[in-house]
RNA sequence: GGGCACUUAGCUCAGUUGGGAGAGCGUUUCCUUCACACGGAAGAGGUCACAGGUUCGAUCCCUGUAGCGCCCACCA
C-alpha cells in the first residue's frame, strides 16, 4: 500500500544509484538505432543554477523517452575547463590567501587549478545525480583531457597549415584586470554614463583652434593625427596643416577622410591607431604610426610624461585638469554611450594593439552557411545563426592565461621562426608560445572530440553525427555556431541533426538571475522543498519553445500537487485491484460504453503525447497528458469504475481492474520522462513489472476501429457526463447539498439508460430515478440529443421559466449561427465535408432540442 | 541603424496543419462521501494590443501602428 501522500524524499531515495549500478545509462546496444546527445559541458567554476537544471532536464526527458521508444541512447557527460572563468576564480581564491599566480609560477598555479577542478567536478556530479540525469559516465570527458588536447592540437595545426589560423598584430579587446585578450563576443556593450570632452587644439601658424571631442582623453598620448571630412566646408582648408596636441604639445597633421561624420561631435576626430579599431584602419590606409600609451595593466606608459604609471582613469582626470588649466577645454558634456565591458571580469575593455592568434573566419563561415544541415528548433534560431555567420569577424583565440590548452606554436629564439607542431618540440633553441587558447576553441570540438576524433574510433563511427544538441539561445554564437563550422571543416558533416534551443530562466519579476541582485535560486533548495520531479516538471512544462520562463515557487508547488494526484490515483487503483490481481483479456468491442470511452481517450492521448514528444514539444505533451489524467481519468472514469467495483458483477470487475491497471501503467510511463523518480516508484508498485521502468517500452497507439455503434456509445457517454454535471450544477445553484436527494425522470428510448441509470443513481443521489419512454413532468427540463431529464423538486414556475428562457435563447443563437453558415453557399462548397456535416448535425440536434423545450 | 520575439481571464503563461479560447495560482458557492482537503463539485471572469487585408471562416496567415523586451552593429 502506498503512502497517503507522495513524499519526494522517500521516492527519490536510492533510485539514481540503482539505475547507475544496473548500467541503464550506458550506451552500446548495437541491435538498436543510436541516439546521441552530448551535454553542454558546465564550467568547473561553481554550482549549477536553474538554467543548468532546465537545460539538462530537457535532455534527460529526451534520453529517457528515446530509450523507451527503442533507441540505443548515448548521452555523454563532461565539463568545461572554462579558461578565463576558472582562472579568475582560482586567482581570487589565491588572492584571499595572499598569493598571486606569479608567486606560484605556471606549474604551481596549474596544480592549484586542477585541485579546484577536482573539487567542483565533485559538486557537479552530485547535482547531476540529484537531477536524475541518465548520463553515460563511462564516456565522461573534460575539455582539458589529454584526448581532447590531441584533438585541439590537431585542429590548430591543420588550420594553421591551411592558412586559416594566423598570428597578427591587430586591435583586440583587452581585459586589463584579467590581463588577457578577449574575442569580440566576450565583450558586452552597456550604456554607460560618461563625458564628452571638447578640447581646443591650437592650429600651427594661426591663433585659431580646432575643437576636437573625445570620450577617452587619456588616449591622446597615442594620437597621431586629427581627421576631418574633406567635404566639410568648415575644415576643408585646414587639411595639410598641423595642430598641437593639448596633452603633450606634439604637432599632429590634419588629414581628410570621408569616414568622419560631419554631423557628429565637432566633425573633427582624433586618431589613435593603437587604441581604437577604426583609427587602426585609418592608420593602415594612410600608413600612420601606431603609438601605444598604456601598458598591459592599463597604466600609462613611458611616453606619457608626468602621467606615466597612472591608472587610465586617474590619468583621464588629471589630464583634463591640466588641459583645462591651460585654457584649452571648450566644454564637457555628460553623455550616455555604449562602453564595452569584459563578460567575465566586468572591467571596461581596452581596445589595444597587440600580437595575437586569430582564426580566419570568412572561409569557415562561408562553408558553414553553405553546408550546415542543422535543424534548429524553433526554426527561427537558424536565422540567428546564419546572420551571425554572415557578419562574423576573425576570431581572436589567444589568451594570456595559464589555465587552458597551450598554443602549440614554437618560436626559434635566434631567428624568430614559427613552428606549429602537434608534437612537443624539445629543441632548446625553441620556446613554446606562452598563451593558451580560448576555451571555446576546445568546446567547439565537443560533439566529435569526445567520441575519440581524430581517431576513427568505434564510438565516433557509431555516435557521430550527434542526434540532438540542447542549449539556451544565448550560447548560439559562442558555441553552436563554432561547433558547426569546425565540424563541417574537420568531419565534413554537421555536428548534430537537431538543435533544440530553450530560453533563459528569470526571477518571478522577469529579471535575470544574478549575483548582484541576489535573486538567484539554488536548484537544490527547490528540490529539498518540492522534490526533483516537481522541479523538472515545472521547468519543462507550461512554456513555449525558445521562450524565457520565470521561476515561480507556486508553480513548482502546483507541479508537486499534480504528481501527488497521480500518486493517489495509483494508490487507489492498486488498492482496488488487490493483491491477487489477475489480468484478463480485454476485447474493446465487448466492454461497456464508459470503458470504451476511456480506452478510446487513452488511445487518443497516447497519440497526441507521442506526436508532441517526437517534436520535442514537451510542454504540449505534458498538457495533453495532464488533461487526460485529471479530467478523463481521475474526475470521470475513476468515479465511474467505482460503480462496477462496488457492484456484484464479478466477471466485469475483472475487466475493469485490468483496464484500470493498464491505464495507470500508461500514465506512469508517459509521466516518467518528466518525473523519473515517481515514475520508477509507481512502476515498481504495479502488479506486473520489469526490474526497472527504464526497460519498458513506450505506449503504442492502437488501431481502434470504431463502428457506428461505438461512435454512438461514446457520444452517449459524453451525454451521461454532461447530465451528471447538469444535476450537480442544479444542486449548487439551488443551494442544495451535493447529497440532497431529488427525484429524476428521464424520458428516453435510448436503451443505454438501463445501464446509465446505475451511474446516475450514484452520482446524483437520486431519491427516485425513473426511466420512461414517454413522460410528462413538471420538473425543470434538460434536453439532450436523445433524452430529456426532468429534475423534480419544489421548483417554482418562475425558476422553470427562467431556465427555459435561457435555454431557448442559447439554442436559438446556436441555430441561427448554424443556419447562417449552412446558408452560405461558399461555406458549403469550400469548407471540408466533415465540417459541413458536423454543422448540419449540430443544427438538426439543436432544432430537435428546441422543439423539446418548447 | 539592422534583426528577433512578445502583447490571450486579476496574476504567470499554454494554445502547430485557420472551424465557438485553456491551465496553474487567485476568486465565489458548496462539500471532511470509503485515492487525494497539498482535495472534490459547480461557477464567475476574455471585442485573444489596435487598424487594415487574405479567406466561406482569423487568437492563428499577410501588411501596418502602438507598447514592452532581447540580440547584433565602429559613430570618435
Amino acid at each position: 500500500m502506498l503512502d497517503k501522500r507522495y513524499d519526494p524524499k522517500k521516492v527519490e531515495e536510492g533510485k539514481y544509484e540503482f539505475w547507475k549500478k544496473e548500467g541503464y545509462f550506458t550506451a552500446g546496444d548495437l541491435s538498436k538505432e543510436p541516439f546521441t546527445m552530448v551535454i553542454p559541458p558546465p564550467n568547473v567554476t561553481g554550482k549549477l543554477h536553474l538554467g543548468h537544471a532546465w537545460n539538462t532536464t530537457v535532455q534527460d526527458i529526451t534520453a529517457r523517452y528515446k530509450k523507451l521508444t527503442g533507441y540505443d541512447v548515448l548521452w555523454l557527460p563532461g565539463m568545461d575547463h572554462a579558461g578565463i572563468a576558472t582562472q579568475a576564480k582560482v586567482e581570487e581564491k589565491l588572492r584571499k590567501e595572499g598569493v598571486s599566480r606569479y608567486d606560484l609560477g605556471r606549474e604551481g598555479f596549474l596544480a592549484k587549478a586542477w585541485e579546484w577542478k577536482v573539487e567542483y567536478a565533485k559538486n557537479i556530479h552530485e547535482q547531476w545525480a540529484k537531477m536524475g540525469l541518465a548520463l553515460d559516465y563511462t564516456r565522461e570527458r573534460f575539455t582539458l583531457d589529454e584526448r581532447l588536447s590531441n584533438a585541439v592540437k590537431h585542429v590548430f595545426k591543420t588550420l594553421y597549415d591551411k592558412g586559416l589560423i594566423y598570428r597578427g598584430e591587430r586591435i583586440i579587446n583587452y581585459d586589463p584586470e584579467l590581463r588577457t585578450a578577449l574575442s569580440n563576443i566576450e565583450v558586452v556593450y552597456e550604456d554607460t554614463k560618461g563625458k564628452f570632452y571638447y578640447f581646443r587644439y591650437p592650429i600651427v601658424g594661426s591663433n585659431e583652434y580646432l575643437i576636437v571631442a573625445t570620450t577617452r582623453p587619456e588616449t591622446m598620448f597615442g594620437d597621431v593625427a586629427v581627421f576631418v571630412n574633406p567635404n566639410d566646408k568648415r575644415y576643408k582648408h585646414l587639411i595639410g596643416k598641423k595642430v598641437i596636441n593639448p596633452a603633450n604639445e606634439e604637432p599632429l597633421p590634419i588629414m581628410g577622410d570621408e569616414y568622419v561624420d560631419i554631423e557628429f561631435g565637432t566633425g573633427a576626430m582624433k586618431c589613435t591607431p593603437a587604441h581604437d579599431p577604426n583609427d587602426f584602419a585609418l592608420s593602415e590606409k594612410y600608413n600612420l604610426p601606431r603609438i601605444k600609451c598604456m601598458d598591459l595593466d592599463a597604466k600609462m606608459n613611458d611616453i606619457c610624461g608626468p602621467f606615466k604609471g597612472m591608472d587610465r582613469y586617474e590619468c583621464r582626470e588629471k589630464l583634463v585638469e591640466k588641459i583645462t588649466k591651460d585654457g584649452r577645454t571648450e566644454k564637457i558634456e555628460d553623455i550616455v554611450h555604449p562602453v564595452g565591458h569584459s563578460e567575465r571580469s566586468g572591467t571596461v575593455v581596452e581596445p589595444y594593439l597587440s600580437k595575437q592568434w586569430f582564426v580566419r573566419m570568412r572561409p569557415l563561415a562561408e562553408q558553414a552557411l553553405a553546408k550546415s544541415t542543422v535543424n534548429f528548433v524553433p526554426e527561427r534560431f537558424n536565422h540567428t545563426f546564419r546572420q551571425w555567420m554572415e557578419n562574423v569577424d576573425d576570431w581572436c583565440i589567444s589568451r594570456q592565461l595559464w589555465w587552458g590548452h597551450r598554443i602549440p606554436a614554437y618560436y626559434n629564439k635566434l631567428t624568430g621562426e614559427v613552428l606549429v607542431s602537434e608534437e612537443e618540440i624539445k629543441d632548446p633553441n625553441y620556446v613554446q608560445d606562452e598563451d593558451v587558447l580560448d576555451t571555446w576553441f576546445s568546446s567547439a570540438l565537443w560533439p566529435f572530440a569526445t567520441l575519440g576524433w581524430p581517431e576513427k574510433t568505434p564510438d565516433f563511427k557509431r555516435y557521430f553525427p550527434n542526434s540532438l544538441l540542447v542549449t539556451a539561445y544565448d550560447i548560439i554564437f559562442f558555441w553552436v555556431s563554432r561547433m558547426i563550422f569546425d565540424s563541417l571543416e574537420f568531419t565534413g558533416e554537421s555536428p548534430f541533426k537537431d538543435c533544440l534551443i530553450h530560453g533563459l530562466i528569470r526571477d518571478s519579476q522577469g529579471r535575470k538571475m544574478s549575483k548582484s541582485l541576489g535573486n538567484g535560486i539554488d536548484p537544490l533548495d527547490v528540490i529539498d522543498k518540492y522534490g526533483v520531479d516537481a522541479l523538472r516538471y515545472f521547468l519543462t512544462t507550461g512554456s513555449a519553445p525558445g521562450q524565457d520562463i520565470r521561476y515561480i515557487d507556486e508553480k513548482v508547488a502546483a507541479s508537486s500537487n499534480y504528481l501527488n494526484k497521480i500518486w493517489n490515483s495509483a494508490r487507489y487503483v492498486l488498492d482496488v485491484i488487490g493483491e491477487d490481481f489477475k489480468r484478463v483479456t480485454i476485447d474493446f468491442n465487448k466492454v461497456k460504453p464508459v470503458e470504451k470511452d476511456i480506452l478510446s481517450k487513452l488511445n487518443k492521448t497516447i497519440k497526441v503525447v507521442k506526436a508532441a514528444m517526437e517534436k520535442y514539444e514537451y510542454s504540449l505533451a505534458s498538457t495533453h497528458l495532464y488533461n487526460f489524467v485529471y479530467d478523463d481519468f481521475c474526475s470521470s472514469y475513476l468515479e465511474m469504475s467505482k460503480v462496477t467495483l462496488q457492484g456484484d458483477d464479478e466477471e466485469y470487475k475483472g475487466i475493469v481492474k485490468t483496464i484500470l491497471v493498464d491505464i495507470l501503467k500508461n500514465i506512469i510511463i508517459m509521466i516518467y520522462p518528466f518525473a523519473p523518480f515517481i515514475g520508477e516508484e509507481l512502476y515498481q508498485a504495479l502488479p506486473e513489472h520489469k526490474k526497472s521502468i527504464m526497460l519498458e517500452t513506450y505506449p503504442e497507439v492502437k488501431a481502434l476501429k470504431l463502428s457506428k455503434e461505438d461512435e454512438n456509445d461514446l457520444e452517449n457517454v459524453e451525454m451521461l457526463y454532461k447530465m451528471i454535471q447538469d444535476i450537480r450544477n442544479y444542486k449548487v445553484s439551488n443551494k442544495l447539498a451535493p447529497n440532497y436527494k431529488l427525484r429524476f425522470i428521464i424520458e428516453t428510448s435510448n436503451k443505454l439508460f438501463d445501464e446509465f441509470s446505475v451511474y446516475l443513481g450514484r452520482f446524483s443521489f437520486a431519491k427516485e430515478l425513473l426511466i420512461a419512454s414517454k413522460a410528462s413532468s413538471k420538473g425543470i427540463k434538460y434536453v439532450y440529443n436523445n433524452a430529456t431529464l426532468f429534475i423534480e423538486d419544489d421548483i417554482s414556475d418562475e425558476e422553470k421559466e427562467a431556465k427555459k428562457a435561457k435555454d431557448i435563447a442559447f439554442l436559438e443563437a446556436e441555430i441561427k449561427r448554424g443556419e447562417m453558415m449552412l446558408n452560405n453557399p461558399n461555406f458549403v462548397s469550400k469548407a471540408p465535408k466533415e465540417k459541413v456535416d458536423l454543422e448540419r448535425k449540430k443544427l438538426e440536434d439543436n432544432k430537435a432540442k428546441l422543439a423539446q423545450i418548447k
